[in-house]
DNA sequence: ATTACTATAGCTCGAGTAG
DNA sequence: TCTACTCGAGCTATAGTAA
């Protein structure tokens, strides 16, 4: 559903529709028909009843509202199509508006001593690449594991396996396959904010720890030792 | 010019600079600076460059965007301003859908063969059970899977998203987790009335696919095949 | 009272073009 | 290339008025 394809003309004239239809709806012609002079709606939205008629038979035209005219005046009504323009321009609304105020989880957990794994995948360059790509950073070779202890936390953890997030596509390197990472962009804290929670498809970790990656290292940047608790800020978009 | 004329043609300004905000979100002039040129903007809208030029001229000019002209071409960003007009429109749109409360919303979609998944998940007691409680029947073990074609039929399809309906709760079988599922009570070409639509909230499929589930199976009982169209009247309520 | 047609004033848009 | 000015063709809004 997006705006760019359609052409100006067009745009605009769904506009002018969407106008009217807004002060119709404000007149309660939402799911019923009501009573309104051409006059009305061209004093409300300021311009002449000779426009207003116009108008008005260009958005019944075009099916943004239902009407039925008298020589006492019109009954208009929004259709669903009406409502559907409405509907559309709300939701691109807000998928910008998401993107000015990004929503952010707070996890807390216990920093510990992982398998190493982490070390070994993030040197593979099918997944270096894509960090750099997607995340802008070439990742320091080693995770920080963080256990999380409260249930909370953990399911925190779960939101965001539901969460979109920052794909980062598996690959095979002739010899076996790896598998997609999800990830989140991260803070510690509230001290760093280079730094991103990974979410591997295929994990061998429970459900209860947290791995994050950064471009540092993180125990040393922050002086973390096993045990410690920190604090990670997760941005969902 | 009166000054009633001026009000309809500042609102029309406004709405034309929402549009021309939205294109620049798009490119993510939010929270940053972005090089765009007019021919660009212009050929994204659907106009000239030359009105693409007098239109920046003019948003710029009245606060909606910030802007560096260089000979190389511009530097756009989103002001405080021009993000305002966008959640005032985004409150305005909001408060209309809010007062739509119609019973029904009428979807449709052409008869598709899906990739057997929901057959898989219908026949799992968690969900069996809560579809017997709270749909009133046991499902047949597949699901009829309707391409939505048109994108008022998205859209509408996107209303039920936000309408509260019928929760059919997620559950552990100890192995993995369901999720929740949205369901309404609804009628097919105005023949059955014993239907649900069904909408999982981890779903696989694009938005432009509505799921449906019956007590029987619905190809056979109203004799459908692949291509065939479809009218489903959702019950809201 | 209404809606809406006609004629015209005024405005918008884009081709040509400069910087 | 880029932005943006000029100006005429065409579009839009309204005054006058009919039904």
């Amino acid at each position: 559903m997006t705006v760019s394809h359609s052409k100006w003309k067009s745009m605009k004239e769904e506009l002018e529709a969407l106008l009217v239809i807004l002060v119709l709806a404000r007149f309660g012609a939402v799911n019923r028909y009501i009573r309104i002079s051409t006059r009305k709606i061209a004093n409300v939205l300021g311009f002449s009843q000779q426009s207003s008629s116009r108008i008005m038979r260009k958005i019944a035209e075009r099916g943004y509202i239902s009407r039925k005219v008298t020589p006492k005046g019109e009954e208009v009504k929004i259709t669903e199509k009406g409502l559907s323009i409405i509907l559309k321009y709300y939701e691109e609304l807000g998928r910008v508006l998401k993107t000015v105020s990004p929503e952010t989880i707070v996890i807390r957990g216990i920093v510990t001593t992982g398998l190493g794994e982490g070390r070994y995948y993030l040197m593979l360059n099918g997944y270096i690449k894509q960090f750099r790509e997607k995340l802008g950073f070439k990742p320091y070779p080693g995770t920080l594991n963080l256990k999380l202890k409260n249930l909370e936390d953990v399911v925190k953890k779960a939101r965001l396996l539901k969460t979109p997030g920052i794909i980062i596509e598996g690959f095979s390197n002739g010899i076996r396959t790896y598998g997609r990472v999800k990830a989140f962009k991260a803070r510690i804290n509230d001290l760093t904010d280079d730094v991103a929670v990974v979410l591997p498809e295929r994990t061998s970790h429970g459900f209860d720890i947290l791995e994050i990656i950064a471009p540092f290292n993180i125990r040393e940047r922050l002086g973390l030792k096993d045990g410690d608790e920190v604090t990670v800020t997760v941005y969902l978009q």
